[in-house]
DNA sequence: CTGAAAGCGCTTACAG
DNA sequence: CTGAAAGCGCTTACAG
């Protein structure tokens, strides 16, 4: 019997008599032979690897890994492998990166980008795969994006404190160039101003959980203190719930965090937040893919995933008698 | 210029004027050639592809998230690139996992194995590549094992109860089959019976947060209520914090669980808790695979983690007065 | 130092 | 329905 025969059996194609077809699959099962993919790859017409590449800040992170586990789940459903790696959000290792997996022949990629991906991803990447770009777009590069609605979610949850009657609200944001920060900052202003009766106070470029701590401390005890809070991010969350329960307001002072903490409903007060679905992005980016390697020639996309608001406690305190006007 | 000229260029193989490599490198900028792995694998003598895999039960999991983030970057610094998969621990997966990433001839495997693989993980791969067991051994197998000292966390734990004056110790556990858990119960054991002095009350089989909860409400407000309790895991140490706070004696009754809990400094009082250095066992899983492939020869070896004790608080608390003989 | 020939495991494009 | 020949991108094993 001839390499050819085998090789239809193997591949499913047509044209094989039933007698012969059998007594390959019995060898198949008795050698425990296993087709070579890249073998099978190097020849084939579309040269398909059957492997994707992940590439995110850091895999460890919570966000990231549910992310990637998603990705990785639907992949496998599609007998597709998946690669991956931790950028840290260093240029020179997310591109390095890029490199090892584009050189592994990668059919796709999906991408939580540095902004200096601006300046290399296209031409680097340059057609050979499909991207999808997660948690954030990049400047300039024309691929889908799959990410939390930053903008919308900060304003919901801005608007949901002013409902418990607060007008004087504080942002704490961090570094002030994340798209994420970006956005939600825009969120909470689009609110304080539609209210047309609250006051912003905001403070940007806190580095951490202790930075966002000492600017709640200094904020509360000032002359015109904030009467509720929202911390545009995890770490700087656990900061200003250690500032309150230091200062022993943490039942008279309102706050609300983006992203979830864990914990957050073990504390006392539980602390509301607004949660991302990392694993519902993951899916998305993961048929993104999948359609663009089926084909799909339509324009990039914007596909934004909805944030919730988790009422735990913190976030539905009124603002006490002193705090009002 | 032959193709064989290009191919020492790129190999670093010797035997090139320095005039020919130079116009080969210009070339190989110029038109940004990258060398296909694959194909040069396919007839290379050792059909090495410079990829590992890594399997554990659940990638969005913190443990699993950072060892795998490890081995990552482990291996990365070695030129080679990671599949990676969740099992969630069901047999069926995490054979269909291993088969698919054979077929792709991965060069080494780290597993964190379901015990059914006892029955075939040996004859699956059958020496194709070197296996890397994490977290916990399966019966039969042989192969190198990095996983945390869980019997010695759990007996050091025990003790630092013992040292507090406690007398009447309870231990909670879960499922009752898994390696980890046996462990963890014999290291408590061992350490109520060299204190000649304790006694034990044992709790095994609990199946989650709410179990855990039940169980420490009904004991500790039973006859002879322990004074302090040793949780043999993560959701089990939550459902006893809730339990504490629940019946308000969270300060007088002593609590320390087994793997750090997220926010575990931010309650009240903080949670001590035996932590696990996941990242580790993940970096030297990855050292292992590369000796291996470096042809290390050795028996088999296993590699403990140190596991650390966190004191918190809770931990620290001295039996009351009433809970004492 | 250089290159022509063969071959890795597979598929394509034909001819029967 | 079947198979012989060529070729995917590379390296091996030689011969010069």
């Amino acid at each position: 019997m001839s390499i050819k025969t085998v090789s239809r059996v193997v591949t499913g194609e047509a044209n094989v008599s039933p007698e012969r077809s059998a007594r390959v699959t019995a060898a198949i099962e008795r050698l425990g032979y296993v087709p070579d993919p890249f073998a099978s790859s190097l020849r084939r017409s579309d040269r398909r690897t059957g492997t994707v590449a992940v590439l995110v800040e850091d895999l460890a992170n919570p966000f990231a890994a549910s992310l990637h586990r998603a990705v990785v789940d639907v992949m496998r459903d599609h007998g597709i492998v998946t690669l991956s790696a931790s950028t840290d959000d260093q240029p020179a290792i997310e591109r390095q990166a890029v490199a090892a997996f584009l050189s592994r022949r990668v059919d796709g990629l999906i991408v939580m980008a540095s902004p200096s991906a601006a300046r290399w991803l296209d031409s680097v990447v340059g057609g050979a795969a499909p991207i999808v770009l997660v948690d954030r777009p990049v400047r300039g590069v024309v691929a889908d994006v799959v990410r939390s609605d930053h903008r919308g979610g900060a304003r919901h949850a801005t608007e949901h404190l002013l409902l418990q009657g607060h007008r004087r609200v504080a942002f704490l944001g961090g570094r002030r160039s994340s798209f994420s920060a970006r956005e939600r900052l825009a969120g909470f202003r689009a609110a304080i101003t539609a209210s047309g009766v609250a006051t912003a106070v905001v403070e940007l470029g806190l580095a951490g959980s202790d930075a966002a701590e000492a600017a709640v401390r200094r904020l509360a005890s000032g002359r015109a203190a904030p009467t509720a809070f929202f911390t545009a991010q995890n770490l700087l969350t656990l900061g200003a719930v250690r500032a309150l329960r230091g200062i022993g307001h943490q039942h008279e002072i309102g706050l609300l965090g983006f992203d979830d903490i864990p914990a957050g409903d073990l504390l006392d007060p539980g602390i509301s937040v607004l949660a991302q679905d990392p694993a519902r992005i993951g899916a998305i980016a993961a048929n993104r893919v999948l359609a663009r390697l089926d084909g799909d020639n339509s324009p990039a996309d914007l596909t934004l995933v909805d944030v919730s608001l988790i009422a735990r406690g913190s976030g539905e305190i009124a603002p006490s008698r002193k705090g009002r006007p």
